[in-house]
DNA sequence: CGTATCTTTGATATAAGTCAACAGTGGTGG
DNA sequence: CCACCACTGTTGACTTATATCAAAGATACG
């Protein structure tokens, strides 16, 4: 399966004044304050490799991290292997957030591309709650979207059949890329294998195999460089009985 | 399927320097300040008949609620009416955090016994953001482990076979209900059908019951009172291969 | 009692898993 | 430059887990 740990820390090159996500229409606007804050907290870039572990189960990292460019998966083993994706990680995103908070981390993640990451201390954060309420709040409204998406995640391995689940992962992943930004070409490309889609849906690599055909037998998406392009997103909603994310703007740390 | 509304607010009768679930070695102790002013948000009590639906999907909830005592659960429809149960809800779980945070429900919660809740307000949540901070971490620590059990029942239901996931989720159940108290006659008793199982686990109804029957068949619980019974935590524990909750004390909003 | 809600069971159907083999691709070292 | 290897995707044959259907017992409840 995985995967070596591949990191590189880099000197520090965007200043949160000037950090290309910012600007995005999806995230909201942040007070001089805060972002001078923020700022203050980051404590440099690491760059990490295609397929590099980020953070491992059971362990205290000292750090959280934001994603600045790249895509990662968050994941949990069985004793004898068995692997379930719980979530996917893309620009804006917050990594190890459950770990700064409780201690321990619960889960891995790893990298699907090669990523550069924001590096805050994890030590940092209580004088987030102390200094900068709202900042902290919007970390509580981070946390609660990710349980908000680990509940349709649930709904749809728990109780969509196989070809279901494939349209609405791939609808979901597209969705949410698409809003930081991340379809320059028009069309989405997800870089993922069908081992990880079938680790992601609970089914098995062949059945997977089968399952993402017949999606690109009805044209909804096509696989190419590795990866999955997503052609009707709409078809595939259509397809999952999925209404879609219903997020306005929100807050980037 | 379900359900009537029933409810009824009563009076205030617990004031929350004498909360009967505080004294339990599970929570952690509060700083008089922070207990006077968590009692002063507390708006009252409501009881809550079982099977009456708490909160509903797509609704804007004015209030945030904490379990004083008896069982809920929460759950996500598919459009056709296929329910997935996302998890349960005990003595001092928070209600509605989601909805607090970021506005609309995504899904439901509904009484599996006759429940007592404690009452807040939604628009006072901002107010411990501002004037403790080390509340409003602990709120934040209260969703991470939201997220965090949610990892795991996602492992389960996408990973694990019939029999394991049951195995778990008696086990994880039972565990939870252990530390907050819910076992007065030793063994415990949960409230739920083999329906509930069945949404919980993403499995058919048949079909669990031919699972639940052989958790039976190896002593490991038995059916009773409408209910299951757990005889057996260990054993459940070591057929899901389950580590177990790895909790120290934890807040109580 | 009579009715609704749960649980149980057997027979059958179907979705998904497993096994095995092969084809395309890219990389690496001789 | 080629041979080899690892990884990924593809396919068909077969097995198994789980779903569906149908019906009958239990059990609680008014």
């Amino acid at each position: 399966m995985p995967s070596q740990t591949g990191r590189s820390s880099s000197s520090r090159q965007y200043p949160c004044e000037r950090c290309p996500l910012r600007s995005l229409p999806v995230f909201r606007e942040f007070e001089k304050p805060e972002l001078a804050f923020i700022s203050k907290l980051k404590k440099g870039e690491l760059a990490v490799d295609k397929g590099a572990t980020v953070l491992v189960e059971g362990s205290h990292s000292a750090h959280l991290y934001t994603v600045l460019s790249g895509w990662a998966f968050r994941y949990k083993l069985l004793q004898d292997g068995r692997r379930q994706i719980l979530n996917y990680l893309m620009p804006g995103d917050l990594i190890g957030l459950q770990g700064s908070v409780m201690g321990e981390m619960q889960h891995s993640v790893e990298a699907l591309s090669p990523m550069l990451l924001c590096v805050f201390e994890r030590d940092n954060l209580l004088e987030i709650y102390r200094n900068h309420p709202g900042l902290a709040y919007d970390i509580t409204w981070i946390a609660s979207r990710e349980e908000r998406m680990l509940d349709e995640n649930l709904l749809s391995v728990g109780r969509r059949s196989a070809i279901e689940r494939a349209a609405y992962l791939v609808a979901f992943i597209a969705s949410r890329a698409k809003v930081v930004g991340l379809n320059g070409t028009q069309s989405i490309q997800i870089p993922i294998t069908q081992q990880h889609i079938a680790d992601t849906l609970g089914l098995s690599l062949v059945h997977t195999n089968k399952t993402i055909r017949k999606l690109m037998d009805r044209q909804l998406i096509v696989w190419r460089d590795g990866g999955c392009g997503v052609v009707d997103i709409e078809g595939l909603k259509q397809l999952a009985g999925w209404e879609g994310l219903a997020e306005g703007r929100r807050p980037l740390i």
